[in-house]
DNA sequence: ACCAATTTGTCCGTATGTATG
DNA sequence: TCATACATACGGACAAATTGG
């Protein structure tokens, strides 16, 4: 007669039972975003395990962006920040090796739309800050520091949009394009370039001119490409260098 | 006379460092996508610290997506894979309560253009799968099926259209908006509406109509904003439920 | 500003189940 | 089958830092 046959069990980690409840209650809502967590000691009676198993629980708890070490060493339940998450996903594609086309092909699909409801949205606080954005710009001495600048005059756009699963969906692509785009590019010429086209873009947003505002950013966008060729560097290889 | 004033040193947990100097040979190219890790103990040996300390940088490496277990327990390196990158956006979104709104804004953004490279770029096996999935979709009998088959449509176009960086930014906008947009509407014909959307751009990319398969998407995508408006619920809040 | 209790970070040793050869 | 190596988990310990008087 045959044995009953059982499907293997693979039994999970205990530290990986910690995290998923931990997790559970958070998303549940049952642990809120400031509230302390209780210490490792205490965790391990409640859970009934060692105190070992919590802290590497904890562990996966604190790269999720779940927990937080404010001032002290007390542990904070914390909802991950944004700024973490792009960074996530840009270097998951950098490490894919994406191209230069990959970027470029959303970048154009994306930043002209968040320069539409920027257009709608924007407050005259932030097209103050844009316009001290464009000075400063004019004003840059290094290629490192109009990257920089550059970058956020595109995160000040997202922001004004007003729409936080564009400004999720475009900053890791931003964060690889642009440097990738500019770094490359002989210095002065471009970046007089790169002036004009935020001056021409701020000046559609101020006059609320919702077609002009997309329309230049796609122009600005597309600029981007043919320095990028110009370069000769193929749009279709892994992003050059780090 | 004064003293000399001195910066806090934030002392670097051991864990941490573990972690960083993994990942920064990870980053840096020198440990591989298949490689194998050393034994806790040996790493443990190698960086002079305990395996405690080991053990829970691992943990962070793990949660990071960049150390696997295989069949064995043995541990892996890996590369971040898409979907846990996405699903961790996703799941950020829905924590800092990202409302209808902007996603169908970022989906109207993405998914035609999506469309667009894919009717660009599609291979006939891919229509095939195409095909197969509105059929199914026609025989779908719970909503529960209609919104997988949906998803899972709208990620085979964006898998045709050959571009990573858009894949990454729409999946977790995708992972939450067409659920949201769905489960709510009464089923029988909405799901009619679904097909024949689905229909019109399957044609539309079999046509290598670039600008027609662009426009229906787009169609496609306003319509889901009409059927939510049509439940009642305002666009302006949260995601309801789950 | 000081003290006492608590807590984290780190270490050590050991037991057990399992995978590999 | 057996032996070895390894990951998981447990227990206990202690110094340094933090917390709360």
């Amino acid at each position: 007669m045959g044995e009953q046959k059982f499907d293997k069990i693979d039994s999970v980690p205990v530290y990986r039972l910690v995290y998923d409840s931990i997790e559970r209650q958070i998303l549940a809502g049952q642990l809120r975003n400031g509230d302390l967590l209780p210490t490792e000691t205490r965790l391990a009676e409640q859970f009934g395990v060692n105190r070992s198993s919590v802290r590497e629980g904890i562990r996966l708890l604190e790269q999720s962006g779940f927990v937080e070490r404010k001032t002290g060493k007390r542990l904070q339940v914390a909802i991950p920040h944004f700024v973490d998450v792009a960074s996530d996903v840009s270097r998951a594609l950098k490490l894919h090796k994406v191209t230069f086309r990959e970027l470029w092909e959303a970048s154009l699909a994306i930043e002209p739309v968040v320069t539409r409801y920027a257009a709608e949205r924007i407050t005259s606080d932030e097209i103050q800050e844009l316009r001290r954005n464009i000075e400063q710009m004019d004003k840059a001495a290094s290629v490192n520091r109009v990257v920089e600048l550059d970058i956020e005059f595109h995160n000040m756009l997202a922001q004004a949009a007003r729409n936080r699963a564009l400004i999720l969906a475009r900053e890791p692509i931003s964060l690889l394009f642009m440097p990738a785009g500019r770094a490359i590019l002989p210095k002065l010429k471009t970046q007089q370039r790169i002036i004009d086209a935020h001056r021409a873009i701020l000046q559609a947003i101020e006059g609320r001119d919702i077609a002009g505002s997309e329309s230049w950013m796609a122009r600005h966008i597309e600029d981007f490409r043919r320095g990028y060729e110009r370069t000769g560097l193929s749009m279709d290889e892994p992003l050059p260098n780090a």
